[in-house]
DNA sequence: ACCTCTGGCTGGATAT
DNA sequence: ATATCCAGCCAG
């Protein structure tokens, strides 16, 4: 059965129920939140709300994983062929099962294990067919990578094998591979997406393997193996097995099925099937909504071509070479330390924009003499004054109701902790929509590109920006910084502060509110570039080298220890004892690299590969060198991999991890970094960082 | 194969 | 020796 993802129905036991609350408890619901809007608004909103607001179902899950064996161990098994045998699959179920299959082969052994039960089989087919009933019991099957392996191995190894076409539940298509009667989620493409990566789960994973994002999420990886698949004992053999589907397993159960849950509230609001939703970026959602909104209206949706003709015009100049029209507004921080710091933000201003300003591909630069005056400050374009724009309407429904009524209840104490935890799933994924929507506009692939909706959002901004820096001077306070859409104001004056945002709301209708307040903060001249301590004692570090992934760990620990000195300063006057004890900090790491005290693993620097290494034509960076040594050694390298490399004293200064000794390390180039990267924050501090080094090697020498 | 955008920092490679 | 470009990572 295929449902509409766009009707808020759920499958609960295995029944088809109507899903939306009543439509009279809606009301209410929307009534109480935005009773101040039009009844135009309210209607909108309405519809929106009883979609996301619907029961989720629960669906029952499986996660499934296989090991094949190659007779050549260095050779992939090719998912298209099928030549080699299936020796292991692990099935973990969320309704408590926990197999592993397993086919007996020359030297095998029965495995002793509590964790699993194993089955296992003489006869490969019969092994696979039992796998194909169990996988068709199931409406959700998650892998890792099923699409590209697992679920094309299993379905041409079931033909090699002459198992009749309609016992093998899996499909494959040109996206992916499917399943007949249910849905198959792969895990890789899912965490893939730059905006789950970045918006579900926080950046907190780089490398898109099983064993990264497990490790990362979870706290455990893989089960560690040295020897190829055919030389693993059977009880090696279905441990590692049954850990790949288990960490599947446990990244679809963690954090109370929040990857389910997200996935149902993407596909409600995208009008894609779970399916799709898991194998498109951004892009494609917002493509699949924008579509769904113009069918809905008896709209024709535009050829990219004629759009192009028509609203191809770009009328800014970047401030970045190469880039297409000019973006944000950054301003120049005022170096030093300061305290009692107020920062305001304009919450979700590009959508808020989008929406106050009727921007939409239709309304930019429309066919109307009349609206020709409806003028966007710094550019050419207009907007038409006519009719209302698709995007405009339903990004500015969005937003209003992630700002008006998930955001707040996603962190309010009265509201119960499971409901909170589901409050700030739709948040979050609302912003992945609100964030996404002004750049698509400026992505020349997208079907829908209009850049001069993209440059209009980017110009609005910064008019709106810059009158609210007017205003604060105006009002005699000083803007030490800001950035797009924040200022940083020397002052806690809460008159002042609401004498701005009311002024920002009356003038400009945007929403100006209190980020954080800063206990103090430190500029040094960088933009993007700061370090501050909240009223809460919270040390918050934007940019800084010693925040940044691939830095060598024991520049990043020292980075620490010197973080959670700066967040016990309550005031200027201690101030100088932590300097006193970050010079300390200084001349220890000092020594310990002079006396090589330290292993290679903590001073590698983790960069990743972004292509492949012979694409890396113009120059040859670091980490790349690094990879072209490991190729030489016969490792493989691809793209996405991360290189691990020390810097050496030898002709090309770099050594891959793996194959680096102690003695070839660059001592002084480290004390170069270490140098540098605490810099950012001492020169600010007014610590004279020379006169640090300058008594440590005095000292060293003596 | 996949890809929302611009602005800004760093270190190192390369060109002048 | 110095300026410019490339690549990676980050802020928003």
């Amino acid at each position: 059965m295929r449902l509409t993802p766009c009707a808020p129905y759920c499958l609960v036991d295995g029944k088809l129920v109507e899903a939306a609350p009543s439509e009279e408890e809606i009301k209410r619901k929307v009534e109480a939140v935005f009773g101040d809007l039009s009844g135009e608004e309210k209607k909108l909103l309405t519809y929106w709300v009883s979609l996301l607001e619907a029961a989720q179902p629960r669906f029952k899950y499986l996660s499934l994983d296989i090991e094949v064996l190659s007779p050549v161990s260095t050779r992939v098994p090719s998912p298209t062929k099928a030549r080699d045998k299936v020796v292991a699959a692990a099935l973990i179920g969320s309704d408590g099962r926990r197999e592993v299959y397993l086919l007996k082969t020359p030297g095998f052994k029965e495995p002793k294990c509590d964790q699993f039960e194993a089955k296992i089989y003489e006869d490969e087919s019969q092994m696979l067919r039992e796998i194909f009933r169990v996988i068709d019991s199931y409406p959700v099957v998650a892998t890792f990578n099923g699409d590209d392996f697992d679920m094309p191995y299993l379905r041409h190894r079931g033909e090699v094998l002459n198992i009749p076409r309609e016992q093998i539940p899996i499909s494959l298509g040109r996206e992916g591979a499917s399943l007949k009667h249910g849905i198959h989620i792969d895990l890789y493409k899912l965490f893939m997406n730059r905006s789950i990566q970045v918006y579900a789960f926080d950046n907190r994973y780089r490398e898109h393997t099983l064993g990264a994002i497990a490790q990362a999420l979870l706290g455990k990886g893989k089960i560690e193996i040295e020897k190829p698949i055919g030389e693993l004992t059977t009880e090696e053999l279905a441990r590692y097995c049954f850990q790949d589907a288990l960490l599947v397993h446990e990244l679809l159960t963690s954090d109370n099925e929040l990857l389910l849950k997200l996935l149902v509230v993407l596909s409600r609001i995208s009008k894609m099937p779970i399916e799709d939703a898991c194998r498109h970026g951004v892009s494609g959602w917002i493509k699949s909504l924008l579509y769904f909104e113009h069918r809905k209206r008896g709209c024709l949706i535009p050829r990219s071509d004629e759009l192009i003709e028509e609203k191809g015009v770009i009328s800014t100049k970047a401030v970045i070479e190469g880039k297409k029209y000019r973006g944000a507004i950054v301003v120049d921080p005022v170096p030093g330390v300061h305290f009692t710091v107020t920062v305001l933000d304009f919450s979700s201003l590009y959508p808020s924009v989008l929406k106050e300003w009727n921007l939409s591909y239709e309304t930019a630069r429309c066919p109307h003499q009349e609206c020709r005056n409806n003028v966007v400050p710094e550019t050419t374009h207009w907007i038409c004054r006519k009719r209302r724009g698709i995007q405009s309407e339903v990004i500015g429904c969005l937003r209003d109701i992630r700002v008006r009524w998930y955001k707040p209840k996603s962190s309010d104490p009265n509201v119960p902790e499971a409901q909170r935890r589901w409050y700030s799933v739709v948040q979050r994924a609302l912003k992945v929509f609100l964030n996404a929507a002004y750049g698509v506009f400026g992505f020349e692939e997208f079907p829908l590109y209009c850049p001069p909706v993209a440059e209009s959002t980017a110009a609005i901004a910064r008019y709106a920006f810059k009158k609210a820096v007017e205003k604060a001077s105006e009002l005699g306070v000083e803007v030490l910084y800001g950035d797009t859409d924040s200022l940083f104001l020397k002052t806690t004056n809460e008159h002042v502060i609401n004498e701005l945002v009311a002024w920002v709301k009356k003038e400009l209708n945007l929403d100006l509110e209190i980020d954080k307040r800063y206990r103090y903060i430190v500029f040094s001249q960088r933009k993007k570039n700061y370090l501050g301590v909240t009223d809460k004692g919270v040390v918050d570090v934007k940019g800084l080298t010693g925040k940044k992934s691939h830095i060598p760990s024991f520049i990043k620990d020292a980075f620490e220890e010197m973080l959670k000195i700066l967040g016990e300063v309550k005031s200027e006057g201690e101030f100088e004892e932590a300097k006193m004890k970050i010079a300390e900090i200084l001349k220890s790491k000092y020594y310990t690299l002079k006396k090589g005290e330290y292993n290679l693993e903590d001073l590698s620097f983790k960069v990743m590969l972004s292509k492949g290494v012979d694409k890396y034509v113009k120059t040859t960076p670091p980490h790349v060198k690094a990879a072209r040594k490991l190729i030489n050694k016969g490792i493989q390298v691809v793209p996405g991999d991360i290189i691990a490399y020390v810097k050496t004293k030898d002709s090309d200064g770099v050594e891959p991890l793996e194959l680096a000794r102690k003695d070839q390390v660059d001592v002084d180039k480290y004390i170069e970094y270490l140098m540098s990267t605490f810099e950012q924050v001492l020169d600010a501090l007014g610590i004279d960082f020379d006169r640090i080094v300058g008594i440590t090697s005095l000292e060293y020498f003596m």
